[in-house]
DNA sequence: TAGGATAGCTACCCATCAGTATGGTCGAGG
DNA sequence: CCTCGACCATACTGATGGGTAGCTATCCTA
């Protein structure tokens, strides 16, 4: 059964050409960080299928095909594990903030453009646990720190929607609302993406941007369409009933 | 006088802002479905301060002012009382829905009122139950009953969303998509209102409705302001530097 | 080949908490 | 005054699960 672990992380019997004497510790030192890392993608994936309260480190061990303990020799509290999920996850969004910060574009394509990465973000893996962890569960201290990300987040949205109103790009709005309507709606994937996967994480983030950018109100030239509408609309309800 | 935990717990509390009808029971009050209501609201409001797993039975007992074994006396399991304040709290959505149902205006206004009380139920007490409760949490039973309840109220978006462009009052757009986003934005007030309350849910929900119906691309001729765009994100990036 | 660092396991501790057994108090009806 | 039943408390059980102690095996360096 135990086939003493040689096989899944690396095999790392080959010959090395050169034998620097330090060559084999800063192997291991990578080793346990790719190890480490897959112990929090396993936890990741865990709190995503049943919630951080109903899976235990067993449980996140039993899937790597090793122990407790040597869970806890690469984390030192579940807590602690919890935490790195929910790191790695907003890390996604602020690396789409930078990205976008010099591009060359009207205010709402930079929004757009990070709603994009946001909504991919949250459809991934840590998604769950950026969105859905609760910092109710977290020490003070962490819950801190997390908060001070999720505002950071809240805030970089919120600025991008007060340049596009300056830029004339985005329809004069209350900032502060028209992030939280956002942001709900995206992080709200997280929710319901697990049971209906037909679409990417980017293809729903684009559906989303189409939305928001038009909104539901028929826009001016609506009337001049009305009777292509119509038509759609025929052949759309006979393919709802 | 029961001189037995009068004393203790500090007989003269009256600050609590809801009264405890334990204290009325000295009045002989005694209305079983006032005090079971007066549990599932408890805990409601735990849930809400602490999340479901960091709230055991006896810190909603505690706020009742009684013990453990008298709030099973109200209800059978834990569970159930979680499932008590779901149903709650999607109850007054689909009340929203049985209210417009008749109302003799275009979709989109029919959708709006929905949207409106949706977003109040949110805000409301038993808002994070409903909202925040995972399904995992619950059993085999109460989950399908609970994703029935949730399925309901998505398809009753979606329909009203068909209906707008049908009629014409809603721009053509992915029903499904769209109800996930609007659902999605209003959910997430549960997770941010507790700390801003600076705003009633009516006014949240209103502000959202303004904003989904208007679009974040300005209407009207806005579009050929790019020469200014650019100078003004000039300043900016000067700004940000 | 010794000795230390690395890495993992078995077996255990113990705090928490859902849920219960049991028995006491009090008002009402006889 | 006595009993019945509704209501509630004390004090417990049992299981789950986070976290640890301590042993073992392997590899690296000397």
């Amino acid at each position: 059964m135990n086939s003493r672990r040689a096989s899944p992380p690396a095999p790392g019997k080959q010959p090395v050409p050169v034998a620097s004497p330090w060559r084999a510790s800063r192997e291991r030192l990578r080793d346990r960080a790719v190890k480490r890392e897959a112990v929090i993608r396993a936890a990741a994936r865990e709190f995503n299928r049943k919630g951080y309260h109903n899976t235990s480190l067993d449980d996140i061990a039993a899937r790597l095909e090793v122990t407790k303990p040597t869970v806890y020799y690469y984390v030192t509290s579940k807590e602690q594990l919890l935490f790195q999920c929910f790191v790695a996850g907003v890390e996604q969004i602020r690396a789409a903030f930078r990205d976008v910060r010099h591009l060359e574009v009207p205010a709402r394509e930079r929004l757009n453009a990070v709603l994009r990465h946001y909504g991919e973000a949250v459809a991934s893996e840590f998604g769950w646990c950026m969105v859905r962890a609760e910092d109710q569960d977290l020490s003070p201290a962490m819950s801190r720190h997390i908060k001070a990300l999720k505002s950071e987040i809240d805030h970089g949205i919120r600025r991008l929607i007060r340049e596009g109103v300056q830029d004339g790009s985005i329809e004069p709005c209350d900032p502060k609302m028209t992030a939280f309507a956002l942001a709900g709606a995206l992080n709200w994937i997280a929710h319901w993406y697990r049971e209906d996967q037909s679409l990417t994480g980017a293809q729903i983030a684009e559906a989303f941007v189409t939305i928001f950018e038009g909104g539901l109100r028929p826009r001016g030239s609506a009337s001049r369409l009305s009777a292509r509408e119509r038509i759609r609309r025929r052949a759309r309800s006979a393919l709802a009933r």
